[in-house]
DNA sequence: TTGAAAGCGCTAACAT
DNA sequence: ATGTTAGCGCTTTCAA
């Protein structure tokens, strides 16, 4: 193994010079300073990560708390972490996966052993028992997720209740009158998982607002059960012409099922979804929908902690403003909002 | 920050009697050793994870490389990552991720920065770059997946060939004779995955033994092209009963293009596929299938990096044996394998 | 602009 | 059964 020691000799300086060449924590004559690198190539020399967190107190890794709970719409997860890392490594970066299982003691451990220098948190509950473990934290953390009290922490989420607001306005904008949600399975809202509950708030106060009437199912993403609901919906309310879905895995069974039941889209039903651009723009429809923008919340998690590890203000709660964009799914309100125009 | 210092401070002991404690290296009198036990627990001491790595040259730490790349399935990468990150934690050990980008230089990184003891490898190709390194490299890695050439390396997967074999016995002992293969985006067998390949050969080697005709064609997972090729399938081969799915992405979409051209599923036509069981399981039609056993790859992997690390032996590669689930995809083929039956 | 030297917190010989 | 001590490879004062 190459040491630093091993590259000052070769390089004919002291430990301490080719330290700071590396750091750049002082200024290096510039013949010393190409001396130093050229050895260091030579050598192929990298430094220690052990010796350097001990020496330094600093990691240079941020630890990715990510539980996978049930329900939980695993390609968004995985576009998050995958933005964490990419972004982290433009930062210098490495990062440590934590998953469920250990829960509040992950945080303790990452403190305790010094194994990351931040961490950034998924699938944030309400009232997550991770909370006050992260508020009396010596390490910064960034929350991705919303819970019901963001003091003291560092949050970055959608605005999903502007998210749901926005496809009943664009729905309602098409002139339907008569909106059905197909929401996350049960087991979400149950769990107190905010965005589930924010985004209905900012559907049921939207369909207020503009006089719609609105009709909410939790749903499975099986076709079993989004078939069951569709049908139910049509059952009780004739007049619905148009779905928003917030649950991606129930996407493909309602066009399907749909389909089945004879019901076109958009002629006799607009559907909007809250998905992944790319789930919605491959659908078998293409879907009007407003992104998860599962990217930009990962990347956006990383400066904020990096920033805040070099010293910089912390910039606080700050929710993303949604973005809807029109594709195939969505059209004006059936002259006639008869009832029974699918067969089934 | 407690230290160990601290811990044999409080407890009247030396340092290494709390180090030979911890690490169970040496015996300690049942007395001194609940004694410190206590002061730990007091103290609330944690070993500080970089002074470790620099003292005892391991980490506890490995890695888990995983490039993301075009036509992957997203949701069984993410299963194995958890696997992997559940089942090292079991061993005592964290999980550093690294994504593509980086390609062969994580490698090194890895190596020389001493980032983690041992590494697992993903979406390992036929000629893989990253392999030269790995070879090279001093600290042992398993791949899950199956180069061209495994000479030195550690590998674990599904025996593709067996399960593609598997998926025709079962048709063919159903009395099928048409068989058609929908395969990966042709972006996979371009790159050079080897488990597409093998997957097919598999089914060729199968289809020729039991004398059935076969169609292979690689789709996308949309419904667009799972729809074109599937029209094209029964134009081409009108005495086609079965068929092989072995792209996750193009499960569902088929089993709506297959409903809307009126061919009931089993009785028109026999369904298997090669996917995970949660989607097998789920599908719209309750699909016969054989599992990629995401679970199983990422702990078997993890516990044979584990094994070498200890100093046991290393396993060699090993193939995982496919296990098919009847579900209700599959029956007998049609007594009379007349053409068009279904509507268009 | 550069060196020398004192740790960072832990492990593992080497003693006793 | 336990203590002493010399590092592990790096960062960072303190000196020059």
């Amino acid at each position: 193994m190459v040491t630093l020691a091993d590259v000052a000799r070769h390089a004919g300086v002291s430990a301490s010079t080719v330290s700071y060449v590396l750091s750049g924590k002082r200024s290096i004559s510039a013949a010393t300073r190409e001396r130093i690198r050229q050895s260091i190539d030579e050598l192929g020399y990298r430094p220690h990560a052990g010796a350097r967190a001990l020496a330094s107190s600093q990691t240079s890794i941020l630890a990715l708390m990510m539980p996978l709970r049930t329900g939980l719409y695993v390609p968004v997860m995985m576009e998050i972490a995958m933005a964490v890392t990419t972004t982290a490594r433009t930062h210098g970066y490495d990062v440590l996966l934590l998953t469920g299982e250990e829960g509040p003691e992950a945080v303790r451990r990452v403190e305790g052993s010094a194994l990351a220098d931040g961490m950034i948190v998924l699938d944030v509950e309400l009232d997550d028992p991770r909370l006050p473990f992260l508020r009396e934290a010596e390490r910064p953390s960034v929350l991705i997720g919303l819970p019901a009290d963001t003091a003291g922490l560092d949050c970055v989420d959608l605005d999903f209740a502007a998210a749901g607001a926005r496809c009943v306005e664009h729905l309602a904008g098409l002139g339907h009158r008569g909106l059905a949600v197909l929401g996350e399975p049960p087991a979400v809202y149950a769990r107190g998982t905010g965005y589930a509950e924010r985004t209905l708030s900012g559907i049921r106060a939207a369909a207020a607002e503009h006089g719609t009437a609105l009709l909410h199912r939790p749903v499975e993403g099986t076709y079993a059960a989004v078939s069951a609901a569709v049908t139910r919906i049509f059952e009780e309310r004739p007049g619905t012409t148009g779905l928003v879905v917030q649950n991606e895995a129930a996407v493909e069974p309602l066009l399907a099922v749909l389909r089945h039941q004879g019901r076109a889209v958009p002629e006799d039903v607009s559907v909007t979804a809250l998905c992944p651009d790319q789930v919605a723009a491959h659908a078998s429809v293409p879907l009007t929908a407003v992104a998860v923008p599962a990217q930009d919340m990962g990347r956006i998690a990383v400066e904020r902690l990096v920033a805040r590890l070099r010293g910089e203000d912390s910039h606080g709660t700050g929710l993303l403003a949604p973005r809807l964009t029109v594709r195939a799914s969505t059209g004006p309100a059936p002259d006639q909002p008869e009832a029974g125009r699918g067969r089934r």
